[in-house]
DNA sequence: ATATACTGTGTATTTATTACACTAAGTAAT
DNA sequence: ATTACTTAGTGTAATAAATACACAGTATAT
């Protein structure tokens, strides 16, 4: 295969690990290639980075790409460079982990011309992913569990408002395992950066849970102070 | 100066901040550049990438270069890749922290080509960098003190054999701030990682501590449990 | 003998973490 | 309107971890 693909100068291309939360399961998006190598295959969105482009511009515009959204938060955490980890030639790959709240409302776009489309898939069930993509998203879900633990970076997966046991829940699910009701909510109450609303949750056949804002100018005054779960 | 300078196509280069305790101060491996851009300026130690050589490798090589030394503990960080960071072109950068011990009997090795030398400098008192190699060793810095708090780094920067007070400066060092040393002494212990030797400090004009090692197998052990500062 | 410089140690107080279970509120079905 | 269902919301006691704090002992140098 090697030797009928084209040959390929050092790039650099960004993968990103979008990971997107919709009320239940944690999911990521996968693409399915329609090109050689790998056709078929399932793996990360990702793209040659352009020559005028910084890196944080360049993972935006990819994941504005797929999901027709700026101002995603994400963040880069690792550089992938073996000679050997794509086919074609030497790429480094430079990856990003992204999250994003999912809705009913809003839908992917249609993706670029070397997939055929893309899907959001649990993080408990994923296929084989192509190149060494498997490593690029072990890794970047251990840096979110490391995240998580000091910084607010669950709120990014969350509608503005929200309930309780649905912050838990991401925190649960990133964390891969369960917390105590009451301890969870009286160490995060504790830090004074939830703002409960006057307002309820709406459809659900039960009883409505109180809804919650994340007030970013309280934790900005926490400053120095870290969360810690 | 950019019309003069010949233009580089896409690289890759890897730029180290390797940090050095003497037992005093932690300084940093700086060069003195010996050609434009930026000659005459300090820069970060750094090289471009080979073609067949993966990121890790890369920059073992220019520690190597640099130390004679093989086996320095290092971890890529970041990748800085604004277009315009390099006046000759699109450079985008690995950033790799590297810790080891500065003793008087190792010396550096002379440099390569584009350096006039090479000199380890107090982080206390650094000079203006080329590039943007201020912003690259701010983030090491800011990574190697998330670090310390939970790997157990500091013991790269000391001797096999190092008393408890050498190893509280280190953390103070890196941390910026004074600890106090029953409650340092109690803390670090509890974890069992350090074996204390039947051994004193030699060469000092006061009472001689206590020389104490890293057990690496005891800390494995520790897995899951994390050190915590 | 004395000055010097650092080693090595304990306790009490405060704060954070953990473990644990039931009642209340709203919805849906009959 | 009764009932069944599902989740919301709450407190306390026990344990563990973090903090604040000071002085006597030991080796060396003069």
């Amino acid at each position: 295969m090697e030797q009928i693909l084209p040959h390929l100068d050092s790039v650099f291309s960004i993968d990103c690990v979008l990971f997107g939360f919709d009320g239940k399961e944690l999911k990521i998006l996968l693409i399915e290639r329609n090109e050689e190598p790998f056709k078929d295959w399932w793996a990360l969105p990702g793209n040659i980075v352009r020559p005028d482009e910084s890196l944080d511009q360049s993972a935006s515009r990819i994941l504005y790409e797929l999901t027709g959204l700026r101002g995603i938060y994400m963040e880069q955490y690792y550089a992938f460079g073996d000679p050997d980890r794509h086919p074609q030639g030497r790429v480094i790959t430079l990856a990003y982990y992204a999250l994003i709240r999912l809705s009913d409302d809003k839908d992917l776009k249609p993706v670029s011309d070397y997939a055929k489309g893309a899907s959001w898939l649990p993080i408990s069930d994923l296929p084989k992913l192509a190149f060494d993509h498997q490593k690029i998203y072990d890794k970047g879900l251990e840096k979110i569990k490391r995240r998580i633990k000091h910084q607010p970076i669950a709120f990014e997966l969350l509608s503005e408002k929200f309930t309780l046991t649905q912050l838990q829940s991401v925190y649960e699910l990133i964390l891969g395992k369960k917390l105590d009701k009451r301890n969870f909510r009286k160490k995060i109450t504790s830090y004074g950066v939830l703002k409960e609303l006057d307002e309820k949750q709406k459809g659900v056949s039960y009883r409505a849970a109180s809804l919650y804002k994340f007030d970013k100018r309280k934790y900005a005054k926490l400053f120095g102070k870290e969360i810690s779960f």
